[in-house]
This record gives structure tokens, C-alpha cells and sequence, in this order.
DNA sequence: GCGCTGTCCGATCATTTGATCGAAAGATGA
DNA sequence: TCATCTTTCGATCAAATGATCGGACAGCGC
């Protein structure tokens, strides 16, 4: 009989009580005769031995497994993964905007003046529609990309004009469309003193929700006519596969300089390296937009779906290997 | 989305982040945005609901969950189970032996004097073998059973003989048959001072360990020429399906008086109520003889094998079920 | 509308757990 | 055979955990 096995018996002994059993370590000690520091090294070496496995039995499980691989691997301050629901029609769309709004809840809770800076989207727009209604007239919301279209109609049903019907809080518009027609457009209207002093609020945002686009023929800049179909080309040859409020960037995160992006009117990403910029998006269409963000590095917290969130870990994984 | 299943997730997420993850509570109560004793709330819900399972690697799972079932069942002090070993030719007698060796040895480890008595049999027999050296001068062991067969000749190597051997301490053997010829030749050798002082020695004991017989064929008694073969029959047909320290009893633990049992010369096992009565048996013909003496609640700890084990959780399982 | 009851939540305290440190026992080599 | 080195073990303390209690809030009846 070895010896190591045999220590190993009394491990896996000291395990089963201590997992299973549900005993105290005192009485597992008394029980196998050792000292309850012996005790502790028996568990802790069954645990390193691998005896022990620990399983999770619900849907959610997989969903922390690929959120605490992304969170770790890209150095983000969270990451939240909804589950996939087969059984809904939109594939758990819906899981994604509560969790968003969950992790927008805890902003809002705080009885602090605070100001929050929001992009536009689906995915934005899903989550403060998922919020509940909750009295903060002291907080302040700002939208960072232009509710303006090219045609001149503002969003009435901007998510930062949702969020402040709900909260109840002061509401900051960008006058301005995502995509200026023109580079001199861009710079008219970044001097406009109602321009800046929007600029100057949402520079004190403490975080900024924003949604991923994607750049192909599906793009919401390209659907929404912000970006003309030869733009959509140029970018798409620029090696550009997503964007985070209009600025587009590459598989790496880089960002892509073109026509487009020279009349991008929105706040330089730069900025949010001293925010908490979170963005949301979910669907495995999204995944490469989203996985280019990350490997910018440009940001804090995301919120996600299986469906991205296996992309991305699956994706980056092979990436890893081959490199 | 109902109230419930979405407490359900959140108690997941604890349950992931504590025994995957291997947060603190503190750790999960921010990322979750919760009060701590709110993770506490989800964990408790988490492992009531199921959520969590444990398993344990390794062969002696089996054999902790036996253990724990019987002696919960019947109200052991301790039980221990050694694995069934494939390899070995004797099914793991060794691995018996050993356990029980390690109880003993939790007893004489104590440096202050300490009485304890052996039966006989081959269990006990290779437990003191397997036993390691060890000083304890102080210790006093006695036998329980004669050690003496029929014919006169003494038994040289009887468990207490080397035991006292290996520990240095004293001996004290019973100058006796385990069945006497007749109930005077009973009578007369518990009338021996010699055989009173050893019974007094032996009401002192702390501990007793002893074997666990079957009556048939193969038993010990028999074959060891204690009782003749219409001796056998007789207490088969009397109910008796197995013998602690030569007293039979039925498949309840009940003591069947017979012929035979009038002329057992071993103490009574009243006894040891007062004692430790702690039995050594293993394998799976056993397993009838076993139940017996825990049904008996003659018992106070026992060491056996998978095998035996096995059979007495299953057939008291069946046995209650059926009542 | 007001009070009542049940339930949930978070602060506090006792218990349990994990880690560090010093001491003793065993192994190894001179 | 002795000295020394390594390893192991048990005492002690800080951290984490589990449990109890008081209080607040929502739902419900009067």
C-alpha cells in the first residue's frame, strides 16, 4: 500500500464529510483522528489532487464560465453573459436587456447627484426599456451620439429621453447627426457652444453605455443611411468589422482612419479611458464587433449572450493557439 | 419572467462564483450587488433547490456514503468501510484489516493506562498484524474468548498474545473453551478463580474488539470443532444466522437460547452496553451475521468492507420498505 | 385611510475556516 | 554516531462564514 494513496484515501475520506457530509472540520478531525490543521491539509490536497468536482446545475452555469473567461482574458472590471433561450423567438434578447438594466440599476440606486452617458441602439435602447421606474431627479443623462438622422428628425424615443421620463433626471441631446455629411460639417458643428457644453457633461459621465455595431451590409449605419453604400465599402475594405459610437475599427481594435471616420461627430474614445465605458450587445452576428472592442482594450464592462460570448471565447482562443 | 426563476438565477451566479469561481462572499455580494448575508440567502437557496453538486473522485465515495448510512441507521458511534479491491485475490481483507488497525491504534496511542479486550477470529487476528509497533507498557488486553479449542491446546498466537507483543503491555488470557462440553463443565470453569480475576479485568475495559460469526456451514465455530454438526443444526433451525463472541442470534438480533448457547462461556454481552463493542467483519457472506448484531443493537462501532456494507444497506432498505 | 401582519432585508455576533509560524521528528551525509 | 537539513505537525491568529435579531416595507383587512 502506498504511502501517498494511502494519504490520499484519508483526503478523499476528509472530502466526502467535508463536502458531502456537510461536517465541521472539528468533527471531521475527531472523526479521522487528526488534528483539524491536518484536516486542512488533507482537503486542500484533494481539491488540488482534483477529487473534488463542483457542478452548477443550471443554465446560468455556462454563462459565468464564458463571463469570468472574457472578464479575466481582456481585463475588464465585469462582464455579465445572459443565457441563451431556445425557447424564446429572439433568442434571449430579452435576458440581455434586463441584465444591462440590471447593471444600470446600480448606478441609478445611488442617491448622489450622478451622471451617466448613454449611445444609441437596440441593445441601449432594450435595456432602458427593461429598467423600472425609479425616482432620481438628482442624476443626469447624456446621449453621446446624435439623435439626429441625416434627414434632420430627431428621436423622440431616444434612450436617454426614456430614462429620464422614468428617473425623472435632466436630459443632455447631441444636436447632431452620428456621421457628419462632410468634414467641414463636423467641425461647424463641434463648434457649436451648445455642442461643447454638451461635450463638457458628458466628460463628467462616470460611466457610458453604448451599444457594438457591426460594419457590413446589416450595419445600423449603413441601414439607418448615416453611411452611404460606397462609405460602407471603403470601410469595409479599410478592414474595418465594428464600431463603438460611429468609430470604426479593425479585428484588433484598432481604429480604421478613412472618409467615414474623419466625420465621425462623436465624443473620441479616448475620453472613456478615465470612464467606465460598458458596452452592450448580444447575438453571434455581433461577435467580431465585439471581440474587436475588446481587443482594443477599449472597454470596462460588458454586457453580452451566450450565443457573442462563446464566439468571442471560441474565437480568441484559436487566436491564441495559432499565434 | 417569473419572480422565483429569477431569484433561481441569481442564487446560480452565487452558487458559481463561490464553489467554481472560488470568490469570498464579500467578493460575490459586489459583483452581484447584493448585502452579503443576501449571498448567504442565495447559497442556502442555491444547495436547497439542488443546484450544487458534489462529487467526489476517488473509490472511497462509495464506501464514506455506506458508512455514514449505517451508522446513522443504527446508531453507531462510528463506522468504517474499506473498499472492495478488484485486484486483490482476498476482495480487500487487507484494506479491512488496516482500518481496523488504525481504531485500535487511536486507543493505544493514549499514554495513560487502558484495558481493552479482543475476540477472536481471523478479522481481529489481522488487525493486530496489520498494527505497527508501538510502547505502551501501561496497556492491559484481554481475551475475551477462550483461548483454548476442545482438545486442550492453546492458541499461541492469539490476537491479545501479539498484541501485548507488539505494544509491550500485559496479557490476560481466558483459560477456557469458547463452548464448554456441557453447562456443568460451564459452570465449573466460570467458578475458577482464575477465570473471575480475568472477567474482572475484562469488565474494566474500555473497548472491546471482536468478530463477527456465521452460523453455517462455514462458520467458524463449527469448523473449529467448538459445536458438533447436530449442534449446528439445532441452532440453524433455531434462527441463528450469526454469533458474537460465541452467543448466536437470529436475523433480528435476538439471542437464541439453544442447547449450544447454554454452554457459551463467554461474558455476557450485556455486558458491554457499557463498553465499546466495536466489530471487525467484511465480505459479503457476513453481511446477515453483521445485520444481525446491529439490528441487535448490540453494536457501538463497526469496521467492514464494501461488500458487507453494501449488502446491509440494501437489504435493511428492503426489509424497511416492505414493513 | 389607518393599522396590522407577514415577509424580507441588513447589522451584528459566534463559529468555522484558512494561513502563518515555531517546534519536533525523521532523513541524510559526514 | 552525531550534526544538519528537510519535512511535517500542531498552536495561534486573521479572515470568512453562518445565524440571530431588530427594523422596515409591502400587502391586506378593517
Amino acid at each position: 500500500m502506498d504511502k501517498f494513496e494511502q494519504r490520499l484515501d484519508q483526503a478523499a475520506r476528509a472530502a466526502w464529510l467535508s463536502y458531502v457530509g456537510g461536517r465541521t472540520q472539528d468533527e471531521i478531525a475527531s472523526q479521522l483522528g487528526v488534528s483539524r490543521p491536518g484536516v486542512q491539509r488533507l482537503l486542500a490536497l484533494a481539491r488540488q489532487e482534483g477529487l473534488v468536482k463542483v457542478r452548477v446545475d443550471h443554465p446560468i452555469a455556462n454563462c459565468m464560465a464564458l463571463a469570468e473567461a472574457i472578464r479575466d482574458h481582456f481585463g475588464l472590471e465585469f462582464c455579465d453573459v445572459a443565457p441563451a433561450d431556445a425557447e424564446a423567438s429572439d433568442g434571449g434578447a430579452r435576458y440581455l436587456a434586463v441584465a444591462a438594466a440590471e447593471r444600470l440599476a446600480r448606478y441609478l440606486d445611488r442617491s448622489e447627484p450622478l451622471t451617466l452617458s448613454l449611445g444609441t441602439g437596440r441593445s441601449v435602447r432594450a435595456m432602458v426599456e427593461a429598467l423600472s421606474r425609479i425616482d432620481r431627479p438628482q442624476h443626469r443623462f447624456v446621449s453621446l451620439v446624435g439623435n439626429v438622422a441625416r434627414d434632420g428628425s430627431a428621436n423622440r424615443y431616444d434612450g436617454v429621453m426614456i430614462l429620464a421620463d422614468k428617473t425623472g433626471g435632466e436630459r443632455y441631446l447631441l444636436p447632431a447627426p452620428v456621421v457628419a455629411g462632410s468634414v467641414a460639417e463636423k467641425e461647424a458643428l463641434r463648434e457649436q457652444a451648445l455642442f461643447q457644453a454638451i461635450v463638457a457633461v458628458a466628460r463628467q459621465a462616470e460611466a457610458a453605455f453604448v451599444g457594438v455595431g457591426r460594419i457590413d451590409r446589416q450595419a445600423t449605419l449603413f441601414q439607418d443611411h448615416f453611411i452611404s453604400e460606397a462609405e460602407l465599402e471603403e470601410l469595409i475594405s479599410g478592414g474595418a468589422v465594428g464600431e463603438l459610437l460611429g468609430w470604426p475599427m479593425d479585428a484588433w481594435g484598432e481604429l480604421v482612419d478613412c472618409s467615414t471616420s474623419r466625420r465621425v461627430t462623436s465624443l473620441p474614445l479616448e475620453m472613456f479611458r478615465e470612464q467606465t465605458l460598458v458596452a452592450l450587445a448580444g447575438g453571434r452576428d455581433k461577435g467580431p464587433a465585439i471581440l474587436a472592442a475588446l481587443r482594443g482594450g477599449w472597454l470596462k464592462g460588458l454586457v453580452t449572450d451566450e450565443h457573442a460570448a462563446r464566439y468571442i471565447v471560441d474565437t480568441e482562443m484559436a487566436t491564441r493557439q495559432s499565434a
